[in-house]
DNA sequence: CGCAGGTGGAAAT
DNA sequence: TCCACCTGCG
């Protein structure tokens, strides 16, 4: 359950995170969370307890791809119930049942999406369900251990003991219980929301040296979490606002009268509340756990002197040592407490790992006896925003680069290169021989560099002419083949400049965080030709792998308005999200091309999503819809490609059009369109030949992208405006095309149509299409388009769907993608044609939820049916046999 | 006005 | 189960 509305509390410190950040780290992993959500593409067969490897499948598919980015998984599972919360599960156990019940009565009716829903309500993570996600995770050579009590606990732990570096998890929880970096949300690809417990106090307004994390605990368990409910009235907003004010000490003195002292509430606190709150706090503090690599239970942190072990049985009462252990191990089945497995761990061979790591110790099976923890993780990024400030120390940038490149330095670093002119001699390379080991050794260089270094050489690019990226603003510095000209003179005043740059950048970093992602590190090292001093040029969000694609909107203009658009300045430290808005709108304003309506992304998801225009910025397209394979987050777009917009679209055409069957729509496409913007991986097209913007096609088709797959033809066709992206992450990249599942989209597209772009710039008037729109399709449609109408709130909810309308359609061709490949030769199915006609039909302003999957394989199933209101109609086939089963 | 608490939709395939 | 949104209370 975790604490209510703390994770969009903690919103301002999330930071968009790939797993493979901890590429050669541990990360743990709450089994329950991926066990849940697989067990609910499988709820009915396992409510009637058929057998079923769906949710098994499911987990190994985040997994896989963790141990593809030599990620080291460790799942763990619950173990027993703790005492304090036996109750929260007989409730729920009660619940379940109900459920359970609900769906046989709704089958007996004949309701059987209802019925579908109920099942999927009742589904409980069976012993027998972990115990066969174990059994599949050590044939893959992923260790496995189950918590004696709770999993998060058991997380915590292993990451305070070093074991893991990371968590990945859906409960808040694990915040409370003191992990220092936790992976929210996370998806197929690995994406996700970093938090990190360190920077905590940057949300709860605690003033600095006043804020401890004991604070951060407290303020959450006051909110009501698992093992305490709130007293009523008090939420998470009190409860901050009674720890940011508070200054007492005594915990039972300020508990005792927080709601006069801090509230201004008239309320008295219960001597019981205050002692439930001790010991919801010691059972965050003091729950037993496993030690793997002692094999003994233990609590989560020491106990302190004056705790009595004792009294902590509500933290977990200790069971016996040999038990403990096989508990651990996953051979105890929790419920009955019989053995049901015999997993030694001594015996187990783990397979040989398909990619053959360094060979650490950290890397064996945490059961292995040769087991060692992993050195400390070391966030470059963080550790560089917390280092003291360099300030004027400009020597240690030096020292930094003779660290890296042993070979050539031991003569420079027994001098004194102090002087700027030593220290500019160390950036001249006169000779052949200096030159090419300078371009040998500077990528690596920088990629080893801090944040803030890169930054000053960033600044010094912007300092020094001849590299300057005033020049280009546009360029993405990459490929700058020509790093080092000009003249000694100008090294030497470039050198003063270095001067100042490092102090101005050393004392701008301490007030923003970094912003270099990991992967502009693997460019810097991928690119020996890369100019050191223009290498990662503005601000990026902290930790994104895809950084690369995201960064963009103010260069989202074609060359011929760059010079309308001036680039932002290194020192703007704002995040990138509102520099990025600020400068779309700058774009909209100046561009003197209003002829062609240049098309920000952001304008473009305005057109179709009038209502929550506020909501969708980039920051909101990162988070859109994490579960689903399309996202906004999807609609990335670069700046670097303004230079190369007609290499790119050349590409872009090769690409797509070389995909068979979708030839013919990207011709058509650009016979009438006018390639308004191409952007390095993306492409947006827009028709001229109608006055308001008809198709705009983006695809992120980088060099690596190999694995590309194309529009789809067919369904382009029959919509008016298209915008389409190639998943990023659905790229198959050379190494992985092979293990990769085909059925994995590889492009998702939305829909919309033109009268849509056109209502929904101004809600008053998609009002009324809404309604004629739906007026004659089926009557579940005209229903909702009349509430719509009568009720505000059910039409802002109506149409602030729209945006998530097209990720649903999305979903629509991306099911049908798989058949359209399949059959792509043969003339057009005629189930995909019926859910064009009905796509095309509902395409106006359509809620979401009604263009639904369900509604898709009924039209597959029973054409004619599907045009009737009957509710039955939406189920699945599948579910006829479920009825049957359930009834009997 | 701000907050807590309730409601409804989505999740997976 | 979580989230966004809405409503009603203090």
């Amino acid at each position: 359950m975790g604490i209510q509305g703390l994770l969009p509390l903690l919103k301002k410190i999330h930071s968009p995170v790939n797993v493979s950040k901890f590429e050669g780290c541990t990360v743990a992993i709450d089994a329950y969370c991926w066990l849940h959500k697989g067990a609910f593409a499988c709820a009915d067969k396992l409510a009637l307890g058929e057998k079923t490897d769906v949710y098994v499948y499911y987990c190994m598919k985040y997994l896989e791809y963790m141990l593809k980015k030599n990620v080291k998984p460790i799942m763990v599972f619950d173990g027993c119930r703790l005492p304090s919360k036996k109750d929260v599960e007989k409730s729920r156990r009660e619940k379940r049942e109900i459920y359970r019940k609900k769906a046989a009565q709704m089958l007996r009716e004949g309701k059987r999406a209802e019925a579908r829903e109920c099942l999927q309500r009742c589904i409980d993570i069976s012993p027998e369900m972990a115990l066969e996600l174990m059994k599949t995770c050590r044939a893959r050579g992923i260790d496995c251990i189950v918590a004696p009590y709770e999993a998060d606990a058991q997380l915590a732990f292993l990451c305070k003991q070093g074991i893991a570096q990371a968590i990945i998890t859906e409960d808040s929880d694990l915040l409370l219980f003191g992990s220092q970096r936790v992976i929210f949300k996370m998806d197929h690809f690995g994406n996700g929301v970093l938090i990190e417990s360190e920077r905590l106090n940057e949300v709860l307004g605690i003033s600095e040296g006043y804020y401890t994390f004991d604070k951060f605990r407290y303020m959450c368990i006051m909110s009501g979490c698992d093992y305490l409910p709130s007293l009523p009235g008090i939420g998470l907003g009190k409860a901050s606002k009674v720890f940011k004010l508070a200054r007492q000490t005594d915990l039972k003195v300020l508990l005792k009268k927080f709601p006069s002292t801090y509230l201004k509430m008239s309320m008295s606190v219960p001597q019981e509340y205050i002692d439930n709150f001790i010991k919801a706090d010691n059972t965050f503090l003091y729950q037993l756990v496993f030690n793997p690599l002692t094999r003994k239970l233990g609590p989560l942190n020491p106990y302190p002197p004056e705790i009595n072990r004792e009294e902590l049985h509500y933290a977990g009462p200790y069971i016996p040592a040999d038990k403990a252990l096989q508990i651990a191990l996953g051979n105890i089945n929790i419920y009955t407490m019989q053995m049901f497995a015999h997993f030694d761990p001594d015996k187990y061979v783990p397979p040989k790992a398909a990619k053959k790591t360094s060979g650490s110790l950290h890397q064996l099976s945490i059961w292995n006896k040769l087991y060692r923890v992993r050195p400390k993780f070391v966030d470059k990024e963080t550790e560089e925003a917390t280092r003291p400030n360099l300030q004027g120390k400009e020597q240690n940038c030096a020292s930094k680069l003779q660290r890296k490149s042993p070979r050539k330095r031991p003569v420079e670093e027994s001098k004194d290169t102090n002087s700027d002119t030593e220290l500019s001699g160390m950036y001249q390379s006169t000779s052949p021989l200096k030159e090419e080991s300078a371009n040998r050794c500077q990528p690596e260089d920088m990629s080893v560099l801090s944040p803030r270094r890169k930054r000053a050489r960033l600044h010094l690019a912007s300092s020094f002419p001849e590299e300057s990226e005033e020049s280009d603003p546009g360029m993405e510095a990459e490929d700058t083949s020509t790093p080092q000209k000009g003249s000694s003179e100008d090294r030497v005043n470039f050198m003063a400049s270095l001067k100042e740059a490092v102090t101005v950048v050393s004392v701008n970093t301490l007030t923003s965080p970094d912003n270099a992602s990991p992967k502009d590190k693997e460019n810097c090292l991928q690119s020996p030709k890369r100019n050191k001093f223009a290498v990662l040029t503005g601000k990026r969000p902290r930790f994104d792998i895809n950084a690369k694609k995201e960064l963009k909107s103010r260069y989202f203009s074609s060359s011929s308005d760059k010079d309308t658009t001036k680039p932002c300045t290194p020192s703007s430290e704002e995040g990138s999200v509102q520099v990025n808005q600020q400068q779309n709108c700058k774009i909209k304003q100046n561009s003197p091309v209003t002829k062609t309506q240049l098309m920000s992304p952001e304008s473009k998801v305005k057109l179709q999503s009038p209502v929550k225009k506020t909501k969708v910025g980039l920051q909101d397209k990162v988070k859109a819809s994490p579960g689903s394979a399309f996202s906004w987050s999807k609609f990335k777009f670069t700046k670097q490609a303004e230079k190369q917009s007609p290499k790119v679209n050349s590409q872009f055409k090769q690409i797509v059009c070389n995909k068979p069957g979708t030839k013919n729509f990207i011709q058509k496409s650009l016979s009438s369109s006018e390639l308004l913007l191409s952007s390095g991986d993306d492409v947006i097209i827009k028709d001229v030949s109608a006055s308001q913007p008809k198709t705009s096609c983006h695809g992120n088709s980088s060099q690596d992208s190999q694995g590309v797959a194309a529009c789809d033809h067919d369904l382009h066709s029959t919509c008016n405006s298209v915008c389409g992206s190639i998943d990023s992450f659905c790229l198959v990249d050379s190494q992985s095309s092979q293990d990769t599942k085909p059925s994995l989209p590889s492009l998702t597209s939305t829909y919309s149509d033109t009268k849509d772009s056109q209502s929904s710039q101004d809600t008053k008037q998609s009002l009324p299409s809404l309604t004629s729109t739906h007026s004659d399709n089926t009557e579940e449609e005209s229903q909702i388009s009349t509430t719509s109408v009568s009720s505000p709130a059910l039409l802002r909810r109506s149409l602030g769907g729209v945006t998530k309308s097209a990720c649903r359609v999305s979903g629509l061709s991306r099911g049908q993608k798989t058949k359209t490949n399949a059959s792509k030769s043969k003339a057009p199915d005629m189930k995909q044609r019926s859910i064009k006609d009905l796509f095309s039909k509902f395409s106006h302003n359509r809620s979401v939820t009604q263009l639904s999957h369900s509604e898709k394989i009924v039209i597959k199933e029973e054409d004619e049916q599907a045009m009737t209101p009957s509710s039955d109609n939406k189920v699945l086939s599948t579910m006829g046999g479920v009825q049957r089963k359930l009834l009997t």
